[in-house]
DNA sequence: CATCCTAAAGCCAAGCATTTGCGTCTACGG
DNA sequence: CCGTAGACGCAAATGCTTGGCTTTAGGATG
């Protein structure tokens, strides 16, 4: 789990806040590999070893700031049906994945993360947001797949390209992953 | 690409081989984590200076030795049919990935790695296995899928659950990945 | 409301890792 | 066999990391 399970309010959450806000600020300003422990403390106002401290390294840190910047902020749009809203989903979620950004952070959240918590929140994320179309589709009447179903077939292909395979991605490709599952069956 | 290559004889290929040599075994002495770049090169003879230059960094030689770990050493089993073979091989894929030293290397190979070329070495050593698996099949007469939908229905998904889900996991996840793709056409 | 208790932050100094400039040497090409 | 460019060793300077100790802020208790 993510290190910030800290008392919710206090001395604790403004550091932890200010050091995020640093990370964010600093890595558009000099660049994310240009981004040292002591230069975000300096602009949190917080000495390093607290850094240090908090999150052990500077990959846990980024790591953490990642996944914060990756929860999606809102519900996906409703297109009226299953394939419509899948679709548009993932060519979202590709369109923002595969960037050079979207891909900094999926590896930032990926590299700093020693017992997976990270990384399984990202997968998190992907899933409600799936759960919530699929539950939407079902609402409607329509048949559809199970979430793991989803994530194998559409999620999963997308991020092994995207980290294994960063050319040659297009917004078809997340259509065709999407027309696969729904075109004959649900498996 | 990988940084090495560099000419192919004399002492820059002696010095790359000491070295990864050394990253090789202080990792099973010492354990993967407290590899440092001063460590390694006490061991490989050489100065640390020389590793900053040709590497980087810690994180990029990591990679390096990682990807060439991740190489095949031998063509897969010949089990007789497709359907066999590739579960096979699936399920060997995934025990040696999953594993806590296997997602280590996974986990250095994508880290280290600017321009994203280690990582699609790993890809294309298991697009190169299944390629190998399909062209047999096709020699017997069995009608085949293709490498990249072998890649989507079962490489990805087995990868993406190892880096992002690595809880319960099991071979017969990889078995039923493959009879997906086999069961009812090869789409 | 005063007081205590504890987790978290600050501070400082020692220990390493990293970077860099410069001189030397070795492999490859003529 | 010689010239040259790239790669390595060396050492100094810089800056990151860590551990011990002290101080502070917040929450808990009476």
């Amino acid at each position: 789990m993510s290190r910030q399970m800290v008392r919710p309010g206090g001395r604790s959450a403004r550091v932890q806040a200010s050091v995020h806000a640093a990370v964010r600020e600093l890595a558009s300003e000099v660049g994310r590999d240009a981004l040292t422990v002591p230069l975000v403390a300096r602009r949190a106002g917080v000495t390093p070893s607290t850094i240090y401290r908090r999150w052990g390294d500077l990959q846990e840190l980024l790591s953490d700031v990642a996944v914060e910047r990756l929860r999606p902020d809102t519900a996906p749009e409703d297109h009226g049906d299953l394939a419509s809203d899948l679709t548009a989903w993932a060519e979202q979620f590709l369109d923002e994945m595969a960037s050079p950004t979207g891909r900094a952070y999926v590896r930032d959240a990926l590299l700093g993360d020693p017992d997976g918590g990270n990384a399984g929140q990202c997968s998190a994320y992907a899933a409600e947001q799936i759960g919530i179309l699929l539950a939407r589709a079902t609402e409607r009447g329509e048949s559809t797949p199970d979430v793991e179903t989803v994530v194998d077939r559409v999620v999963a292909p997308l991020m092994y390209r995207i980290l294994f395979r960063p050319d040659g991605l297009d917004a078809s490709y997340a259509g065709r992953l999407v027309a696969g599952i729904l075109g004959r069956d649900g498996r």
